[in-house]
Order: structure tokens, then C-alpha cells, then sequence
DNA sequence: AATGAAAGTCAACACTTGTACACTGAAATT
DNA sequence: AATTTCAGTGTACAAGTGTTGACTTTCATT
């Protein structure tokens, strides 16, 4: 009796990607979380939306939702987590890709704002539920957003930029460099398409915000000297 | 029967703050946004709300609802111009009071902070459909930001600080500065009660990245000299 | 004092919602 | 081949939703 959800036991149904039973699941689960997303395209907030509402847009049952999540807080969660990654992602991506441009920033920032376009759904949950959610998600996001300004303060310690800057500083200002994509994120989405001018205008001003940032980084003198004191990043 | 809470009626409804009609209606409008604002105190979002809900918080049945708003959407709009309202006032306030601490930043943060605890649903509000909230809900709010931001921007101008910078630029380093107020807020007012050390980092951090933008600030070089430019603030 | 306007009430409607329960049928285990 | 497991279906229900229209009561005007 048990084998609960565990990997085939028997012969050879190796991968989970085909017919297995499984797999089945996963589909829908998968159907489930793609729903959500698909119904916030159009401005609804992810608090809006209805359990039958995204089984209908799933194309199953309502009934069927349970198999999977206890409620629409849990699919949250689950949005949240697949969010997370995302983030990541865009991480490692910009790790590869040397952004070498004869601006360094200007070409982050375009970069960003293809990613952004890319993974559309998610930056709008993400953003969206950041401030407006129940309070699980709202909390869960921010341990995401925390986790990524730690990974992009370490990156950036990496990169050997500001050797003369504590880690929690290094923290303190990728801090601020993530709101100011997050912020940007949403004024991206919200762009009607077709707009050169006032993309034009908003990327300026991104660039213009990111370069001050650092600039002020690049003046920043620690307190004490090198504490590896406070952890927060908000 | 009837006898509902009002004032006297008789003699002299001269003013329109007393018994009159007007003023029974003014004050059941006021109930109801009250009632919406207080319903998102424990962590629910505006847009979750619904119009029978309001209504039964505020004390009356959901018909006469429709009596002062087409629907939830108009109310949402007259809170973000109340919530506008406080954020200005904020602005008004802060120009009186000079902070003359040792430290002008960090005493406006504490200033600013008292603020938002004072306003708590105001900003709860402000904050939390700004990006989660419907289209034009979002539209209406970030043509405040704006407005505050440019105020802002104004205010610093007439204070003589960064006498060398354009317009555009002060622009662009308020909505910085704003972009991180409003992210404080959220996190102080998810702050759990009786954190001290918590609440401390918090503000710590809140103070460092305000500092840093102002250090940028004074190091910022104009591109083109004084070309009264992009007006965006976002 | 009579009349009109209008803020608020009452009852009712046609829907949607979340969830419970018994079911079916295919995959997995025996 | 027989049995068990379980993702997905179907039906049902109580509760909540937005909005309607006809009403009452109160104030302001005449």
C-alpha cells in the first residue's frame, strides 16, 4: 500500500513525460497554474479570480481542482514558487550573456525589458500580488524577491564591482535595484503596444534610475568598517 | 423607526455639515469608504471585496449603495483620490515641520513612517492596488504617484539642494525616492507589532537606500546641459 | 400645508460561488 | 486476470453575488 506518487516501481515506464498516470496529473496541474495565469492577462488580479473560473479556463471540472490544491491560496503558492524561478533564471541568463555593449546598464535594462515581455504572465503575478495579495502569498513573494537580491548582490560581489562594499550593503542596494525593476515591470506590461515614444521615455528613465543607483554605490562609504551586519534587504 | 442616527433637524441646517440633506448623503458616502478601507485592514485586497459587503459594513443595504457610486469600480476611484489627498498632505506637512535632527534623512524617515502608521488604510490601499488592482484603478494611482512625485520634485527644487540639476532629473530621482517609500510601506505595514529589531533593520535599510539616491544625486552629471526634457516619472 | 425630490428600505430575480458525495474508467499493483 | 488506486466526472446544495423595481420616509421648495 504504498508507492504513493513515487516513481514507477516496475519494468520501464522511465519517463514521466509520456502516458503515465502521473504525468496525466502533472498535465493538468499544469493546466491549472497556466489557467490562473491566462485569466490575469487581461487586467483581473489573481485575488479575483474564482475556483470554477479557472477550471473552466482549464478546461476540467470544477471538482477536479482538489486533486491538486486545497484551494486557490495553495495554486497561489504554487504561481509564486514557479515565479521564483523565473527570476532566477533571468539570473543565470544575464550571468552567461556579457551584456558588452558600450553601456553596460542601457544594455542590462534592454535585456531585462525582453525578459520581462517573454515571461509577461509571471512579472504580472509577481508584481501584482506583491502588495495587492492574501497575506501567505504576499509573504511567500517576498522571501522570492529577498532570495533574488541575495543572488544578484552576491553576483554582483562576483563580478568584483565595489570590492570596497560589505555584503549587506552590496544587499541594501540590489534592494533597491530590484524594486526599481519590479516597479518598471509593471509600467512595461501596462504599455499599449505601439507606443514608441512613451517606451522610449519610460526605458530612459529606468536607465537613468539603475546608473544613479549605482553611481551613488560607487560613493558609498560603510559605517564601521565591513561588519557583515543586517541581512534585510527590503 | 426611523430617528436614524441623525442630528436635529429642526430650527437650523444652515450649514452643510450639520442635519441637512446633503449632508446625510455625504455622510453615508463617507460610511461606505470607510467601510471598503476597513474591510482591507486584515489583509484582504480591494478588488476581493464585494458590493454587499461594503454595504453591510457600512450599515446600510446594498440598494442604496447606488445612491452615491455606478459600482465598486467608482468607488475604488474616489479612494485613490482620497488616498492622493493624503499623500499630498503628507508633502504639505513635511514643508512646515523642518526636521532639523542631526541627521535630515533618517529624521524624515521617522517622519515618514508615523505617517503611514497614522494612514495606515490609505496606504494599505494605495500601495496594494497599485499593481494589483483593475486597469483603470491602476491608471488612476499612478496619475497620483505622478502628481506626488513631481510635487516632490518641485519641493526640492525650491529647498536649494541639487541646485545643478534639471527638472527632469529631480523627477526622475523623486520617483526613485517614491518608488522606495511606497515599497517601505508595505513592509512597515506588515510589519507584526512588538518586532523592535525587526522594525529596526527595516528602517535601517529604508534610510540607507534614501541616502544612497541622495549621494547619486549629488553626483549626477546632466547629459546635455539643462534641456528641460522627458517629463515621465515612473 | 401641499408637492416634489431623493436617500434609504424591502423583496425578489437570475447567477455564480465553494464544496460534498457518489460515480466511472483507466492505469498501476497484485 | 483480478484488484486496488485515483484523476477526473456529474449532480446537488446552501450561500453569496449584482441589479431590478416598487415602496417609504424625510428633507427642501413652493
Amino acid at each position: 500500500m504504498p508507492s504513493r506518487e513515487d516513481f514507477p516501481s516496475s519494468t520501464a515506464p522511465e519517463r514521466e513525460e509520456a502516458g503515465g498516470r502521473g504525468s496525466r496529473k502533472q498535465r493538468t496541474r499544469e493546466a491549472l497554474l497556466e489557467a490562473a495565469l491566462r485569466l490575469m492577462r487581461e487586467g483581473r488580479s489573481f485575488t479575483g479570480l474564482s475556483l470554477r473560473e479557472v477550471t473552466r479556463e482549464a478546461g476540467v471540472v470544477p471538482t477536479a481542482f482538489y486533486r491538486h490544491f486545497h484551494g486557490m491560496e495553495e495554486l497561489g503558492l504554487a504561481l509564486v514558487e514557479e515565479g521564483g524561478v523565473t527570476l532566477r533564471r533571468l539570473l543565470r541568463e544575464a550571468r552567461r550573456s556579457d551584456v558588452q555593449f558600450t553601456d553596460m546598464i542601457r544594455g542590462s535594462v534592454l535585456v531585462y525589458k525582453r525578459y520581462v515581455e517573454d515571461n509577461r504572465l509571471q512579472f504580472l503575478f509577481i508584481a501584482g500580488e506583491r502588495a495587492g495579495g492574501s497575506p501567505q502569498i504576499r509573504e511567500a513573494i517576498r522571501r522570492e524577491v529577498t532570495h533574488f537580491t541575495n543572488e544578484m548582490a552576491q553576483d554582483l560581489r562576483g563580478l568584483g564591482a565595489f570590492p570596497g562594499l560589505s555584503t549587506g550593503t552590496l544587499q541594501m542596494i540590489c534592494g533597491l535595484v530590484v524594486n526599481c525593476m519590479l516597479n518598471a515591470a509593471i509600467d512595461i506590461l501596462d504599455l499599449s503596444p505601439n507606443q514608441p515614444q512613451q517606451e522610449q521615455e519610460l526605458l530612459e528613465n529606468f536607465v537613468s534610475q539603475v546608473r544613479l543607483i549605482f553611481l551613488g554605490a560607487q560613493r558609498w562609504k560603510e559605517k564601521s568598517p565591513e561588519r557583515g551586519a543586517a541581512e534585510k534587504t527590503a
